[in-house]
RNA sequence: UGGGGAGUCGCCAAGUUGGUUAAGGCACUGGGUUUUGAUCCCAGCAUCCGAAGGUUCGAGUCCUUCCUCCUCAGCCA
């Protein structure tokens, strides 16, 4: 047996290895955490950290989450989770111009429903960058006394010509070699609003020949006056987000800073920025790495935040929240759980290398996740009319139909049957194409839970649409009785007693792009969308479908899985979002 | 064309220091069960790891060359 492999854990990635590793040589055994963030002195007075990790969730708040974000969350507190430790939530707010409050509520309700959370203990691991900027600038300050950082009077302009390009080193600014008290006089200047927005950026001083563009003096401070969500109008020059991240993770004591593939180039200067802080005795050791994955790709969706942006914002959807974006709000009023969106990200896994999942994989998770989890209830989405001639006109007997099949312990409920149902359209072919095997002119099927009947005739309007179909009953055949089985039929439709029926307002949803990549090539990513990505409907359904809790989900039998729109359902008028179809395999 | 990454089955993705027949999931294809053309069950599904050379008793794992894709030149994150 000891020669056996290990088995592999389920979900195993280059990511976990690393932290198993680091777990297993001790890496952070006698990291301390002084129950907050802060500096090398705040932390060293604290205690021996009882989070065997700590990694962090860091959005910007200038816009929704979606479903990019939840594999990162996934990753990230899913990491702290598996391996003892805490995964911190913080808003990675430097740049006010983009970022309000309403981005922070809806972040924290989206990492919530999630099924996370960031406290632990007493500790409420839920922070903002902006609560560091006074650290931050003490660490501008060190730089600048330690030389290396200056002030650059370039504009913008300049520097970039300046810069270099991939292939060609850059120049030195004529400004790069200030004196440390011209550059402490002058940094202090911009803090004290005396220099126009723009006019003067403090800038790393490493190598402006680095074949790392990123090296070639960064820019890390600049003046910018602007109302911020969090400290209001207490500073005109915010750090950049080169400059902050680190520090962030540092003061936060992180030990594992996950992000994604494009910081790459980023991570040497991330290196050095807290290197150069902690040999000043600014931050405590060991110092947090970063690690990077890549992102999610999907199909037939867009996950650009500008482009979520645009279609929000020129009303192409009606609103974040609109049950065909990707962002974690519409998914949910969609109907999507995230118990399947954990499925997703367990399926999807965490690599380095470009990939493009499909669409139909995340509704594939959704599907197995409701068809667990969701009662089964009756819907005739396209109603037509079917009269069973032999059966008493005033006559209503119960039939019995499982609430879910695969637990019978959620028992039955009653649906009314009488002479006249609503039953699907798309259920009755006058002339019925190869293999099927619904109602069709004499024809048997099983009305599902109820008799067997047979097909009699039917009806058509003047435009030749089929309105009534006509059927006798064969009494012995009722489902759960003795004779149900006396005759066989591979048919078996649903219906809804039309005096009992329910008709309520149904939203089938499709997807918003036609094309697998919106946008492909040089064309405008809106000339992809969906004309029919929507269609509002009027159901009939069965009664107890008339008052449900707001999210509540069920399957519709044969149709699929839809939900309570927490949104626009009222009492006892409840409307209902399709969430996705069920597999259909009959190619039609 | 500089730097940094990535290329393993249709889509994802494991593959420790090179060691026997290359995990797993999804999809797909057969077959079975089924009062949802759903679910479920069973079986099948890479002599091959971007390509070509090389080292070795032995290579997806090491070396060389080449190819393809992604990414970086914001006072965005």
């Amino acid at each position: 047996m000891a020669s056996e492999k290990a088995p592999i854990p389920l979900g195993s990635n280059f990511i976990r290895a690393i932290v198993e590793k680091d777990i297993e040589q001790g890496v952070y055994h006698t990291r301390k955490w002084a129950g907050s963030p802060g500096d090398a002195a705040h932390q060293s007075a604290g205690q021996v950290d009882q989070a065997k990790i700590r990694t962090r969730f860091p959005p910007e708040p200038n816009g929704y989450l979606h479903i990019g974000h939840a594999k990162s969350i996934f990753l990230n507190f899913g990491l702290a989770r598996d391996y003892a430790g805490v995964c911190h939530l913080r808003f990675d707010d430097t740049n006010p111009e983009k970022e309000s409050q309403e981005y922070v509520d809806s972040i924290t309700d989206a990492v919530k429903w999630l099924g996370f959370d960031w406290h632990n203990g007493r500790e409420q691991n839920l922070y903002f960058a902006s609560n560091y900027f006074d650290f931050m600038y003490r660490s501008a300050e060190c730089l600048i006394e330690h030389g290396h950082a200056y002030v650059d009077s370039q504009t913008a302009d300049e520097m970039r010509l300046n810069r270099g390009s991939l292939t060609e080193a850059g120049k030195n600014s004529p400004w790069r070699d200030r004196s440390v008290a011209e550059n402490l006089a002058l940094f202090r200047a911009m803090r004290d609003g005396q220099h126009a927005d723009g006019s003067l950026v403090l800038r790393a001083k490493i190598d402006m020949a680095s074949a790392n563009i990123n090296l070639r003096d960064p820019a890390i401070y600049r003046v910018r006056r602007a109302h911020h969500h969090n400290t209001g109008d207490k500073w005109c020059i915010y750090p950049m987000y080169t400059f902050a991240h680190p520090i962030e993770d540092a003061l936060e004591q992180i030990t594992h800073s996950i992000c994604t593939l494009e910081f790459e180039d980023q991570r040497p200067f991330y290196d050095w920025l807290l290197g150069r802080l902690a040999e000043a005795g600014l931050l405590a050791q060991p110092l947090p790495k970063q690690y990077e994955f890549a992102r999610l790709n999907l199909t037939y969706v867009v996950l650009s935040k500008r482009k979520l942006i645009q279609l929000v914002e020129e009303k192409h959807v009606a609103g974040w929240d609109d049950p065909r974006l990707p962002t974690l709000a519409g998914a949910r009023r969609r109907g999507y759980t995230a118990e399947g969106f954990k499925l997703f990200t367990d399926r999807i896994g965490v690599s380095k290398a470009d990939s493009w999942i499909d669409y139909s994989t995340l509704e594939d998770c959704m599907r197995e996740v409701l068809n667990e989890s969701a009662e089964r209830r009756i819907a005739v989405l396209d109603p037509i009319r079917l009269v069973i001639d032999n059966y008493p006109v005033d006559q209503v007997e119960d039939c019995f139909a499982p609430n879910h099949p695969l637990k019978p312990e959620l028992a039955k409920r009653v649906v009314p049957l009488s002479r006249e149902l609503w039953i699907e359209r798309e259920d009755f072919m006058e002339e019925p194409s190869k293999g099927f095997f619904r109602l069709m002119p004499d024809g048997m099927v099983r009305l599902r839970y109820g008799y067997v009947v047979k097909c009699t005739g039917f009806e058509k309007d003047a435009t030749g649409k089929v309105t009534v179909v006509h059927c006798e009953y064969l009494p012995d055949t009722k489902s759960g009785t003795p004779g149900a089985d006396s005759i066989k039929v591979k048919g078996n439709i649903h219906w809804v007693s039309v005096a009992h029926a329910y008709e309520c307002e149904v939203r089938l949803y499709d997807r918003l792009f036609k094309e697998a990549h919106p946008g492909e090539g040089d064309k405008d990513f809106l000339d992809d969308i969906n004309a029919d990505s929507v269609s509002v409907i009027r159901a009939q359904l069965e009664p107890s479908l008339k008052e449900v809790q707001a999210e509540s989900r069920f399957q519709f039998e044969r149709h699929g899985y839809f939900v309570a729109d927490k949104k626009d359902s009222l009492a006892g008028k409840t409307v209902f979002n399709r969430t996705v179809t069920l597999r259909d395999a009959w190619q039609k």
